[in-house]
DNA sequence: ATAAAATGTAATTGTATCAGATACAATTAC
DNA sequence: GTAATTGTATCTGATACAATTACATTTTAT
């Protein structure tokens, strides 16, 4: 189980909401794993230019607004990928049938259709989208 | 990397597009993989009541019409799952924090608006589609 | 009936990937 | 200079898929 983009989403929230500065213990024990995980997301955040951080005391830093970070750019930033797949093709189809010949366009591009479904979807929701989600469940939680 | 799915639509077209009736050693040299490969992806969709086929010398049958059966029947067929998730949640939020304790509802929400879209297109896609698709190949390939 | 052919199914191995954990070097703030 | 914290590498355990092998079961053909 990949839960590398739905951590990176928690620890952006944390990130974003909180005044003061934040260590990766302090993410870690929100996000219920280790240090060095989260170290490692925002490893890869950091590469992506969507947040800084220094060794020593310092804390982590969002570089982009989170109105301007959509969950693609997330996403991405996750897979080291630029391009974004669901489904994976199968490696070996054989060019002496007429159905092994032809069939990795046709499996290219009807998956690349799904997924550019979702991939709009990705763009167009950003971290303050979420955080926004969140603020109303706390709301809920405080009136019932 | 998990190419059942994709091998799974190479399967059902050969299935539905040969008058003969195909040995699962026949369609794994077209897959290219093995024969009890193929077994295992056809039980999957055996089970869904999506092909026929039995013991002895037989073949395998499509139960339902191409231009009936959609890519999403499929997809639910191999992954034995009347659920289409794409993202995996973390498993331990902190419930302590308040981040932690209300990450849940919103990531399961926001992941799945963008499922959601890309299970609308997987839904009205059909078996019949991509057989049309794959036959414009073929002809691209002809005229080439 | 018998043999051949084919699916059904289980078990094993190889391989890749992810999460968890630990350790330590590098860097910064005080 | 010291303490705190990130950066990074490594190791382990768990899980999942593909490939392979083997064999029981069932059906067809002769």
């Amino acid at each position: 189980m990949d839960t590398r983009f739905s951590s990176a989403i928690h620890i952006l929230i944390m990130i974003a909401g909180s005044e003061q500065p934040l260590t990766s213990e302090a993410i870690a024990n929100s996000v219920g794993t280790n240090p060095s995980y989260i170290r490692k997301v925002t490893g890869l955040l950091k590469k992506k230019g969507i947040l800084d951080s220094r060794q020593g005391i310092h804390g982590f830093s969002l570089l982009i607004p989170p109105e301007a970070l959509s969950l693609y750019t997330i996403y991405q930033a996750i897979n080291e990928s630029d391009e974004f797949h669901v489904f994976d093709l199968h490696q070996n189809p054989n060019d002496e049938c007429i159905v092994g010949r032809h069939i990795r366009p046709v499996l290219t591009e009807t998956f690349r259709e799904v997924e550019e479904k979702a991939e709009r979807q990705l763009r167009q929701t950003t971290l303050a989208d979420c955080m926004e989600k969140m603020q109303k469940e706390i709301d809920k939680s405080k009136t019932i």
